[in-house]
DNA sequence: TTTCGTTATGTTCAAAAAAACATATTGCAA
DNA sequence: TTGCAATATGTTTTTTTGAACATAACGAAA
């Protein structure tokens, strides 16, 4: 919450986004894809991940490959036949990023609090209604 | 950068980006547009912010309309006419928060230092090439 | 009272991103 | 040996975003 009822950022919260990318700029996981992986971890499954995130198989599919092919390497191990049709479970760098990512979101969150109240407080200050 | 040359995680970077939006989730300011209005309290116009920053008299325009119309008050007042065409500066409230912003990304840069490295040497330690 | 450079704004075009659609492949179990 | 459900991908359509184009209004100074 920006600040209390009447202030003049009343109406106005701060956000981030976070992502890893390489060199060039690409993109190679932020939040949603780690929730994705995260659901995958859970589910043991891409298409029941994707659909429990609202998001097409294709996508889903899509987007783990991406990451997988300017990583280098695989986050996630899938089978395809058999009488479930396939399944799919984290690799054991997809879980051990997945965990690393999950920690840095905590510290970031954590960090961002007390500077997030500062600057609230300076731009919501009396005489600035 | 991400860590030592060999290391898994050699190409990847961590980035981020901050931005102030309003409870509807609409984007109201971001790096960008405080960069530009940064260039408008350095040159006192809207136009030479736009040209210096390579972005189009329109866009630039636009952003802090928009800006303005979700936060509801002035950012920058502007004139048109005279002798000059016209000018523009920031309004003490433009002033206030540009500065409050720069205040906060430096905060922010300076949190996230530790964090990262954490997270770096986290997933790259031995065992993990 | 004309000129000039800037602010102000609608509109149209192009590019990029995401969603939707379609279809093939796989391999266990019945 | 057929059916099934999930993985694997190409293709098309839609949406979103941004760039480009066009044009009006303004007002001090020449």
């Amino acid at each position: 919450m920006a600040g209390s009822i009447g202030d003049k950022y009343y109406d106005v919260f701060l956000k981030y986004r976070l992502w890893l990318c390489n060199q060039s700029d690409e993109g190679i996981l932020g939040d949603g894809r780690f929730e994705l992986l995260r659901e995958i971890e859970r589910t043991g499954s891409l298409k029941s991940a994707a659909d429990n995130l609202n998001i097409s198989y294709r996508k889903a599919w899509g987007n783990i490959k991406q990451a997988e092919e300017l990583l280098g390497f695989t986050l996630v191990i899938k089978q395809r036949g058999g009488k479930d049709g396939g399944s799919s479970q984290l690799s054991t760098e997809g879980v051990q990023l997945l965990a690393a990512y999950d920690e840095l979101r905590e510290d970031f969150d954590q960090s961002i609090k007390k500077i997030t109240k500062k600057f609230f407080n300076k731009i919501n200050k009396n005489g600035n209604k």
